[in-house]
DNA sequence: ATCTTACTGAAAATGAATGTCAAAAGCATG
DNA sequence: CATGCTTTTGACATTCATTTTCAGTAAGAT
């Protein structure tokens, strides 16, 4: 899985003249080590680990470069970071995010996304994609 | 319907021991008369127009107040502004956001909320409130 | 009217993200 | 494998939204 996300990288890199680094390299395979929605932050320390010669702007740039690959998506949550999460191909999943601990549950619902196309269709809306993060506490918290 | 807004405001002030200043007053009024998701800025500007004394930290501090007595959410989208919506009692919409012009429609959807519902409790998960953005084209930008 | 404490405005500080630029590296070519 | 052209990189500067600081002002209880 890991290896198909690394051909379609080259495959994006080339159709659009883009060089193949030991940067993007390193930075394409970190990422797809970490759990899902890390902070460049957090991704620019690990690299830094392992490769201490990257230097942040290139995290920067390259997860941009993964999110025009569609292999990532920034998700936004509200603590002023923008974080990265995997992409798979044609699914889709959304988010509890809990305001306790902060921790992510990752959740899936077709229902859900049949009826956002219905809605879609009903306002003449052409959906490239779409995000919902519903907000409370995990049951850990919640005590 | 306003005005309901200015004493739950004033309610949630008192309760806190917040004082009540005409600044705040100007800027809960703007506010409320303001169409949906405004950015920060764009608020500052058209209270300044009126209220030229009034600082933007005053400006963000009050918002984050109005956020406090549930008066406000905070939406992030892609832009790197933070923008504040009105929250109506009771009620909730979520948005199709249009990637081309940037404008936002808001739908409601009784099933999704309910699937939601559904969702959190699966995962002993208590909610304390949601977002959902459906990105792509509106009508008039699919041409 | 006084006193305590919260609030405000202006300016400085912060912090994430982006831009700049000279040096380094990819890669097609001879 | 040397050459030359172009992209990429790292370090640093810069930008821009938001937050903090702090001295002065104003609420509101007594």
């Amino acid at each position: 899985m890991i290896l198909e996300k690394k051909k379609a990288f080259n495959l994006f890199a080339t159709s659009k003249g883009l060089r193949s680094t030991r940067q993007r390299d390193v930075i394409l395979d970190i990422f797809l080590s970490t759990h899902q929605h890390v902070s460049v932050e957090e991704l620019y320390l690990k690299i830094k680990a392992s490769n201490p010669g990257i230097g942040q702007a290139t995290v920067y740039r390259t997860l941009k470069l993964l999110v025009d690959a569609g292999l990532a998506s920034e998700i936004l949550l509200h603590d002023g970071q923008t974080r990265y999460e995997h992409v798979m191909a044609g699914e889709h999943h959304d988010h509890l995010v809990c305001t306790g601990c902060n921790s992510i549950i990752e959740f899936e619902d077709e229902t859900i996304e049949k009826l956002q196309n219905e809605i879609a269709v009903r306002h003449g809306f052409l959906i490239k994609n779409h995000k919902m993060e519903i907000y409370g506490l995990c049951a850990g918290c919640r005590k």
